[in-house]
DNA sequence: GTGTAATCGAGAAAAATTTATCGATAAAAA
DNA sequence: TTTTTATCGATAAATTTTTCTCGATTACAC
């Protein structure tokens, strides 16, 4: 049972680090130097505590009654997360998702680089997407090894995700972001990070459900 | 402290249920008709009676020494999210990312559609993307009044989401998909998911990160 | 039939996470 | 200079979530 990763910080915490992180971006652009926790608190709807819990892992310290200078809390959290040196990664699966994702311009901020694309059909493969070049998927291994790329994003259909996984895990890939809807099974020592927009899609609704549903029980008691 | 939408599902639990279905309908795929818990933990590596306990908030009850027939459980998930009636939604925003969100086949699957885009750009007005014309961002608020949109899709730069989201509740909008790497205020009644790619990335990232340290601390170790 | 093995459901125990509390510290005001 | 106030950090309490345990149920083998 020591299998896993040990993540000594709580996944939660990691999952709001970010969000701080886009937060303070913006006060940054408003001018704001100083920010407190109580602050962050009001904007982000959290707890001040939790949030100084949250910061610490990063390494940071605030002053009392002053609070965080923004540009040194960004550059901990950068720090933390190595978003200071880019990490290259290959992408498989240039349909309507793989494209959004080479397009999309947002990762730069996250240290984040997709350098090539790989597919299947023909009629893809040559295409330039963003400057990004689409190469036949035969080719990814040997590329993985030779450019020593160590991250793989995958946006193909399900039934083809498994494989993909295989032929990039044989190129020496050590991380796999997985948008295609299916499980992935991985070795000991490659981490597979599952993206599935259906989960907050579903959040969403269901909460609305919810909502409506206490709405109409608050109206019909109403009457 | 009564005021937020009363979750009294456990929210780790609705992020798994999609999960489930998608394995699920993958099982299907293959023939499968009934499945155990105990089979669903081995390949989603979780635990038995968690799944049951997942499972259970949907309603459905499993036979003892058999499992539970794939078909009906898909079905009680379906129930549970209310994915048989199809929500139909606006998105602003057709830049990478709203144009992926567009031309995404997978949201069928879960009731969700596109129905229309919005954005004020001149050049991008008037396109068809996968069939949802792009319409002037003006016209947002009058046309979710006219056709009783309850769900607005945000897929702008973070500095207009916020407006973007104003205009939507002011047109009647009670759920907020928000992609944007923004924070966005709404009131009390309108829900808000925001879905940070950034998230999953920078977990990945960290994982990765504290595996190879401990991999090159073993390495040291070892000597 | 009867026994065995697999699985379920429910409730208890354990672990993780969030929230609250309290003394300490630093800036601003008196 | 002293008092007041805002905020921090650390610890403790409460809550939530996960994991475990156990008796009950059902199919299958003998």
């Amino acid at each position: 049972m020591i299998s896993k990763p040990e993540l000594s910080i709580p996944e939660p915490t990691l999952r709001r680090l970010p969000r701080y992180y886009n937060y303070l971006k913006e006060l940054l652009k408003v001018g704001r130097e100083i920010v407190s926790c109580t602050h962050i608190g009001k904007d982000l709807d959290l707890d001040p505590p939790q949030i100084r819990k949250d910061l610490a892992f990063t390494g940071i310290r605030g002053v009392p009654k002053v609070g965080y200078q923004v540009e040194v809390l960004l550059k901990s959290i950068e720090d933390f997360f190595g978003w200071n040196n880019i990490d290259e990664a290959f992408l498989v699966g240039a349909g309507n998702m793989g494209r959004a994702l080479i397009g999309y311009q947002g990762f730069s901020r996250y240290g984040f680089k997709i350098i090539a694309a790989f597919d299947n059909a023909p009629e893809i493969i040559g295409q330039t997407i963003n400057g990004v070049e689409v190469l036949p998927l035969s080719k990814i291994k040997s590329l993985c090894k030779r450019m020593n790329v160590k991250i793989g994003v995958i946006a193909t259909p399900a039934h083809a995700a498994q494989e993909v996984a295989e032929m990039m895990i044989a190129g020496g890939i050590r991380g796999i972001w997985n948008f295609a809807p299916a499980e992935i099974r991985a070795p000991e020592g490659v981490i597979v990070q599952n993206e599935n927009l259906a989960t907050g899609l579903a959040v969403l609704c269901k909460k609305l459900q919810m909502l409506q549903q206490s709405g109409k029980f608050r109206q019909e008691v109403e009457k």
